[in-house]
DNA sequence: TGTGAAAGTTTAGTCGTTGCGCTTATTTAG
DNA sequence: CTAAATAAGCGCAACGACTAAACTTTCACA
């Protein structure tokens, strides 16, 4: 069960991740626009082509897939715990994902890398767009548990502002406090029109 | 007064707006991404080079740029009526702005053109790039007008949000409807943070 | 063992965008 | 009125991200 693949997609993850180790060790020292794709692919010892065949794009050399963070930011919606409302389960989940990373947080490499991509705009937008993905998800989501139609508009911009809330709090030095007061407004205005949700 | 400006700069304007029509035509035409950018230069007859002295990137072509926006937006926060909350006024200054593009809603191009731009992926991102570029005026507006510290976080959520809200709106059939309801989030939430705001 | 799919390569190309050196037209000053 | 300064516009060559096509190698599996 540890090694439940053969050979050949062994050896195209090692590529895959020869790839993604040489696009950050040269972003980190030479910054994202001054290296070339071309510089990533020699470095890996792959070509070009082949390097589009493993990442979609140049951002995407830096970011790890999270397939089931939609399944996540669902679940703390429709699993949260009763009497949580769900702005309050929003925060909590997102503080959570931010501290899961910030576990590393001794590690070195990885403060370079948040610096990296927060002062990249190319990597902070795209960063941003991977978690904004999920915005429909989620807003309906949030009008299933409130029994609200679909395209609820007070649904869907509790959605919007929840997942628009994680960069504010992102580039704050204290993220809880951040948290708290970002979705201090949430919380208040969405009980307002949804008591006891 | 009516012409300040000599022959020079009126022929820079001519082109300029050469270069916006031939875009706007073939983009409507054929689309965004059917179209290349030496296809808008050939229409209105000038090489691609003029073409980007004239405008930044290829998604400049379609749009006015705006140079008092972030101007007008904090002169809505300062300039409020007494008694009105901010995000009452900010709601009020962003229908404003959305009606007063909507009276052009008779005319056919209009509708057209807000088509092309809201399915148009490059088009649609650029066009929010360009609106929530004044955030941090906006929070710093919000943040003078309740004597919060320049880099208060509920100032600055409140900022984000309700730039935010704005897409929101703007892809709902009832503007104004579909903004109470985005707002009402936004104003019960800060006037429990912040009375009489 | 051999066959076919999948990883990888080479080559050539598209598209947006910029830099360079040049011509041409307009403005400004002498 | 003329000459120098200024600015628009041009063609061309290039760069960087990305793709398509045709081909070779390698491994899995029947």
């Amino acid at each position: 069960m540890t090694e439940p693949t053969g050979r050949r997609e062994r050896k195209k993850a090692q590529t895959r991740q020869s790839l993604a180790d040489a696009a950050l060790k040269l972003f980190l020292e030479r910054g994202y626009d001054q290296v070339g794709v071309k510089d990533v692919a020699d470095v890996a010892d792959v070509s070009v082509t082949t390097l589009f065949k493993h990442f979609s794009g140049k951002e995407a050399l830096v970011f790890d897939q999270d397939d089931d963070l939609e399944a996540a930011l669902v679940a703390a919606v429709r699993d949260r715990t009763p009497g949580q409302s769900i702005p309050q389960a929003l925060r909590e989940h997102i503080l959570l994902k931010q501290t899961q990373f910030a576990v590393h947080a001794t590690d070195p490499r990885f403060t370079d890398f948040t610096r990296l991509v927060q002062e990249t705009p190319a990597l902070r937008d795209y960063a941003h767009r991977m978690w904004t993905r999920h915005e429909a998800a989620l807003t309906r989501a949030i009008a299933e548990a409130v029994g609200a139609p679909e395209d609820d508009v007070s649904c869907a911009a509790l959605a919007r502002f929840a997942l628009e809330a994680r960069s504010l709090i992102l580039r704050h030095a204290e993220p809880r406090q951040a948290a708290d007061e970002a979705f201090a407004l949430l919380e208040h205005g969405w009980a307002a029109s949804h008591p006891g949700n």
